[in-house]
DNA sequence: TATAATTAGTTCACTTATGAACAGTTCTTA
DNA sequence: TAAGAACTGTTCATAAGTGAACTAATTATA
């Protein structure tokens, strides 16, 4: 992608930070993963769990708006952990086509173990950034994420 | 992820940065391929197209290689460009355990239709930062890249 | 040189994810 | 209030990706 692309320069320029953000992201991900900080389960798993602990129950709509999946794909998820006892489904009596998802002691235990070693290998991943150059990274991200 | 941890101040501030890193990756990631630019194709099969394009004749594992596929993905990957008729396998005589893969005519054609378009929704979403601010996003993703 | 180890690609079973079609529930509005 | 629109979750067909087991070819080594 970088190499060869005859473009103007605002192209070049465009495209080199763009394939430097990405290369980062790949392996920044990968060097997360390869600490097997989510454990058995998946990133989506691993997020919904994360989600439910820190928000309480939420309902399916929510939990994919939130992790940005599908919502056949969340009812795949649910059912993974709802097998494994990590979260329990319950109807919503309020709004009866709505299902409130909510952590198990099983679960609200597994994401207590996990997340500790997942923050803990994030930071070691920030920390090859200066103090500064995180924060200059986190201003750029939000204002790219947002683009505006 | 970023809300509620109870952490050291480095951990919060890591978490921090790293969510916007990630929402950031997300975000342009959608609106670039919102704008259909790599066709019918799927990313690896549009990386692959454009990695042929620029480098010529590759075989099979440095494919997985260099676009960090497994190598039972890049099979099906090359598979269905073949199908598709925009590449063609061919065993290499020196090495007989090796496939190269080279572009057809309408491979080619196919990657210099979609390459400039993918390129300008690339440029249009970097042009959200100042030229200073993607120097900045450059220099820092390379250094986290490395990880050292 | 014969045997073992390594390498390239393939096949297979499986996981994760998506979109379309659908059923039941709630909300709008005429 | 009755009909239509919108919303929530489910099912199904399908796509994309992985790791393990395998075949064939090459390289290392005893």
């Amino acid at each position: 992608m970088s190499k060869g692309y005859q473009g103007t320069e605002e192209e070049i320029a465009a495209l080199d930070t763009y394939v430097k953000f990405v290369r980062a992201f790949d392996a920044v991900k990968a060097r997360i993963e390869e600490q097997n900080t989510i454990g058995d389960l998946s990133g989506s798993q691993f997020g919904t769990l994360e989600m439910l602990y820190h928000l309480g129950p939420v309902n399916q709509t929510e939990i994919g708006q939130k992790l940005l999946i599908s919502k056949s794909n969340v009812v795949t998820i649910i059912d993974k952990l709802e097998e494994k006892g990590f979260v329990k489904r319950q109807r919503s009596l309020e709004d009866r086509r709505c299902v409130f998802v909510h952590l198990t002691e099983a679960g609200r235990e597994k994401i207590e173990i996990l997340l500790p070693v997942h923050v803990s290998a994030i930071t070691q991943e920030m920390n090859h950034l200066t103090a500064e150059e995180q924060k200059d990274l986190g201003r750029i991200c939000r204002k790219l994420g947002l683009g505006t």
